[in-house]
DNA sequence: ATCCCGAGGG
DNA sequence: CCCTCTGGAT
């Protein structure tokens, strides 16, 4: 098998034609819709996400919203995301940095977005990514799995993941990427049960034959 | 039982 | 590195 460096731009390849047009599933029509909704999402299918943000976001529209709503009111709207206490007041409390120090609106820095609490780098990557067109490579549990499957990296920690990423993947391409590799996460190289056998990037994969028992 | 587009704290 | 926070889906 090459090396990984070799092996990445035919993986690239195969992913632009099994994922020609890849994108967040997430809806939300601005960037602070979109940061909220990314918040929901920890631990939480995007299809659940989105079942509850029509009302969230028809119930509050700005981050002064957000920031003055009544806490428990707020974790009624998002209780069925799972993680409901600490996702109302990561919102609340975002909502508050933005409205003192980001003229309400959300920030198009990784730096600036860093500051918010309860915006990771996974998340702020996002954001960044969907809302403003800077790339992002964000790795959340699919990315860093199918990252050590394709044997891109072999590291847990996620910011080293993302580093080798980052060194591995030119950077227009980045964004693009990490959705590549969460939908063929999400469709194919599930957590357990991998289907391989109809896996269209078997043929790049160190993995494939290898011990997949349990 | 085990996983889902995590983050923060120890 | 580990743990906790949480409900839903499979």
């Amino acid at each position: 098998m090459n090396s990984a460096k070799d092996r990445v731009p035919l993986l690239m390849a195969d992913l632009d034609r099994l994922y020609p047009q890849s994108q967040t599933e997430l809806d939300y029509r601005t960037p602070l819709q979109l940061m909220v909704a990314v918040m929901l999402s920890a631990q939480c299918t995007d299809k659940r996400v989105n079942l509850v943000t029509p009302a969230l976001f028809a119930r509050y529209r700005t981050a002064e919203d957000f920031a003055t709503a009544d806490r428990g009111e707020l974790e009624e709207f998002v209780k069925t995301t799972g993680f409901f206490r600490n996702k109302a007041k990561n919102i609340q409390n975002a909502c508050r940095v933005l409205v003192d120090k980001f003229g309400g609106e959300v920030p198009k820095t990784l730096d600036e977005l860093l500051e918010l609490p309860g915006l990771g780098r996974k998340s702020a990557n996002c954001v960044l990514g969907d809302a403003f067109d800077t790339p992002g490579i964000t790795v959340d549990t699919h990315v860093g799995r199918l990252s050590r499957r394709l044997g891109l990296t072999r590291k847990i920690d996620p910011v080293k993941v993302e580093f080798k990423l980052m060194a591995l993947i030119p950077q227009p391409s980045w964004t693009d990427f990490s959705h590549q590799l969460i939908l063929h996460g999400r469709r194919v190289c599930h957590a357990r049960g991998p289907k391989c056998e109809e896996c269209t990037l078997a043929h790049l994969c160190p993995k494939v034959g290898v011990a997949k028992k349990s």
